[in-house]
DNA sequence: TTTAGTGCAAAGACTTTGCATGGCC
DNA sequence: GGCCATGCAAAGTCTTTGCACTAAA
């Protein structure tokens, strides 16, 4: 399921990164990393919930933050926001891209893919210059059955 | 420069949701309405000098973040974030469209528009029974030239 | 007159920071 | 051993909430 191949070189990928710049190798980070790549994103509360609970329950959830934040500067993570004020951080590179489809009335997220959207976003890309690395994509809306949604029928009561 | 017209036909439309709520219309919420078409985007904090400088020296940060939010619900106001926590408000209706390009090298951001991209996300959400209002996308890689770029040099130091 | 909105201040939620201690290199 | 990282708690930052008062409807 968790492929270990794809964790070494993780583990490879932030050793390089933590050595040149005279940072380093803790178990904190190390078990920090295994846990995040075992999920396509998570909160930093989540993945400390997880670490304390499974590992390390004396780590500090100060250290899960500055390791995300870590993990971001090496591009492994990437901070995204919803409409809540938390942030989200992506696995970037083990994660199965997808993109999102946002229902702003019951709160409801669908998950796709679309290579033709794909094709075209990389023939933008190649028009301005860019080599694409990645990209996100988020549509708003609403679905055809929120009036049935229990999530919306609830914050509409305010 | 910032067309009445369009004033007009959202303070209609914030009427008409208001009256359909039991909700009022203060001078409050037509003076951040006001303010708020007249940009882009902007954060509350930005807003609130706004106004209390040059309108209403009185006006409470609370009211802003309420009225704020009002306008999400209508679907005048878009809430967007970018890496820090702030919360910008987009002016949703007012603001030419355009999707983003934005290079990890250099910080450069070039916008652009693809409607055949809006074509096929019309077509996903659909295929998925959602009616989109909007949507986000942007494109992240680097362009050909960062390597001349002034402010890649510079953040490359750390 | 009734009900909702406002301003202010306090409370909340999430994230970062300071500092003494502990652990890599 | 030197220096970075950690844990804890405190401080920040941004946003929401409670309450008494004011103003729409």
């Amino acid at each position: 399921m968790h492929k270990g191949s794809s964790l070494n070189k993780e583990v490879a990928l932030l050793k390089r990164y933590l050595t040149k710049n005279h940072l380093k190798l803790t178990q904190q980070r190390e078990a920090i990393l295994e846990a995040f790549l075992k999920v396509d994103h998570i909160t930093a509360e989540e993945l400390y919930r997880e670490i304390s609970k499974k590992k390390r329950p004396q780590m500090g959830l100060a250290t899960i933050y500055r390791t995300l934040n870590l993990l971001c500067e090496i591009g492994i993570g990437q901070q995204r926001h919803f409409d809540d004020n938390r942030t989200i951080y992506d696995n970037v590179l083990h994660k199965k891209h997808h993109d999102h489809l946002i229902c702003n009335k019951c709160e409801k997220i669908i998950e796709f893919e679309s290579p033709a959207i794909e094709r075209l976003q990389e023939e933008m890309a190649a028009r301005h210059g860019f080599t694409l690395s990645n990209h996100r994509l988020e549509l708003f809306g609403h679905c055809i059955d929120w009036k049935n949604c229990r999530d919306w029928q609830k914050s509409a009561g305010r």
